[in-house]
DNA sequence: GCTCTACTCTGTACGACATACGCAATTACT
DNA sequence: AGTAATTGCGTATGTCGTACAGAGTAGAGC
C-alpha cells in the first residue's frame, strides 16, 4: 500500500500521532477556513500564504508546519469548500442527479475562486469524494457497468464546471478583459463587430439574427436544464440499451 | 457600438494605424508565438514576461506597448495555440462534431498548459470562434434552435475539456502531490486504502472490485467514446424531437 | 529643413510573494 | 534530569509583475 502524502493524510483527519514538541497551536482545518474566508471575501488572488497567516494570527512561515506548500493549501481548500452531497431521498436516479448537478454548478457560482483552481489532482479529498459516491449509488440500481457509471458522473460535473464557468464569465465577470464586454449582449454586440461573414458564416448569422441581443441573460436557467437533459437523456438511452 | 479593448483590437489583425515615432520592432504575434514556445517546452511556470522578452531579444518592459498586463498576453495565447478546426467534407453533423470534440480533446492534451489557462473571459479570439462556427455550421441542418444549437458546442467543448483534465491528471501528472499518486492504478489503491465502506458504500465497492486496477489504462480512449456519444445520442434525441 | 510631438525601447526601482534556513522555546520519552 | 523531536518565528533570497522616467526615433506641421 502506497504511502500517503503528508497533506492527504491530514485531510482524512490523521493527524500525526507523535506528540513531542510544543503542542500545535493550529489544525489544518482551522488554516483550510483561515482560508477559504479570504477567498470567499476578497477572492483568490488575496490568498497569499501571509494573508492566511496573518488572518489565524501566526508568523506566515508557521503554516509550512501545516502545509507543504501553497499548492498543496489550494488543494485542500478546494476540497474542504464543498458541502455535502444532496439526500437520495426516494428520487429516481435521473431526478436525483439533476439535483446533484445543478448543486455542483451553484457551488462553483457562490464560490467562483473554485473555477479559478486548477484540478491537476484527480479528486481524492473526502468531501469530493462523498459526492462522487452518491452519484454511483444513485445509478447502482441502472444496471449500468462500473466504467459506465463513473464516466456518467464525470460527465455531469463536467458539465456543471462549463455551465459554471460561462455563466460566471458572462455576469459578474472576471478579467478587466471581459469588464470591457460585460453581459451577453454587450458579448454579442462586440461580436457581431468583428465578424467577417465570410469566415464566419454560421456565427456571423446567429448574432445578427439576435440571439444574444434579448433582455433575459444568455445562460440563463433554461439554458442549464436544456444541457443537463442532453445527458441526462444520453444516460437513459444507456440504461435502455441492453448491456454489452 | 462598443470599442474593442486595444488587444483584443490586436488579436483581430487591427494593428494601430497611427505611425508616429520609431517603427515597432515586434508584433502582438511573435511575441504570442514566442511565449507559446515557451509553455511548450518549459512549462506555462516558465511564460514571464522577463522570459518572453528575453525570448524575442528585448527587454522585459518592452512588452507592454503591446499587451496591457500578462493576463491578457495569456488570453491572446490560449487563442493563438488552436490550429484551424478540421474541414466538414460530407460527413453527417454527428460524424462532425464527433472529430470536432475529439479534436478538441487532443489539442488541450498536446498543449496541457491551456488547461491552466483560466478561461476567465468568454471566448473572443478568432481561432476559438471559427472552432465554434464550424460546430454551429455542423448543426444547420437539423433543424435546432439557435440557442439549442450554441449550447450543444458549449456542452462539447466542455466535455473535451473534462476528459482532458482527467486524463491528463491521471496521466503524465502535474503537481507533485499528484506524483505520489500516479496513474490511475496506484490513484484506485490510494482510495482503498482510505475509503471507509460505510461512509462511501457505492464508492468503496466499486474500488474493491478492482475498477481501476486493470492494465490498460481507466481513462482510455473507450471512455472517452463513451461519453462523446452519451452527449451525441443526447443531441440526436433532442433533433429527433419536435421543435418547440 | 526645422521643430514639435507621439511613440518605442530601456534601466531602475518597488512591493508582493513563496519559501529555504536556522534558532529558540517547548514538551514527551528515557 | 536529560535528550530529542517538534513547533513557531525572524531573517533572507530570488523571482515576478509592473510603475515611472528618460533617451532616442520618426512622421506631422510649418
Amino acid at each position: 500500500m502506497a504511502e500517503l502524502p503528508p497533506v492527504v493524510a491530514r485531510m482524512w483527519g490523521r493527524e500525526p500521532t507523535t506528540r513531542r514538541g510544543p503542542r500545535p497551536r493550529l489544525d489544518l482545518a482551522t488554516i483550510t477556513a483561515a482560508a477559504i474566508e479570504i477567498a470567499d471575501t476578497e477572492g483568490l488572488a488575496a490568498v497569499s500564504m501571509s494573508n492566511v497567516a496573518a488572518q489565524v494570527g501566526v508568523a506566515p512561515m508557521a503554516l509550512y508546519r501545516y502545509v507543504g506548500n501553497k499548492d498543496e493549501l489550494l488543494t485542500v481548500m478546494a476540497d474542504s469548500a464543498v458541502p455535502p452531497p444532496p439526500e437520495r431521498g426516494n428520487l429516481s436516479w435521473r431526478d436525483y442527479l439533476a439535483t446533484w448537478t445543478r448543486l455542483t454548478r451553484d457551488l462553483l457560482l457562490s464560490r467562483p475562486w473554485l473555477l479559478d483552481l486548477r484540478q491537476s489532482t484527480p479528486p481524492m479529498g473526502p468531501r469530493r469524494l462523498l459526492w462522487l459516491d452518491r452519484a454511483l449509488d444513485a445509478l447502482s440500481d441502472t444496471g449500468l457497468g462500473d466504467a459506465q457509471k463513473f464516466n456518467a458522473a464525470t460527465v455531469l460535473s463536467g458539465y456543471a464546471l462549463t455551465d459554471a464557468t460561462l455563466t460566471h464569465s458572462l455576469g459578474a465577470g472576471g478579467t478587466e478583459l471581459a469588464a470591457r464586454a460585460k453581459g451577453a449582449a454587450e458579448y454579442g454586440e462586440t461580436l457581431t463587430e468583428v465578424l467577417d461573414p465570410a469566415t464566419y458564416p454560421a456565427l456571423s448569422a446567429m448574432m445578427r439574427s439576435g440571439l444574444l441581443r434579448d433582455s433575459t441573460g444568455w445562460t440563463e436557467d433554461a439554458d442549464f436544464r436544456f444541457g443537463l437533459n442532453l445527458l441526462l437523456d444520453g444516460i437513459e438511452a444507456l440504461i435502455a440499451r441492453p448491456a454489452r
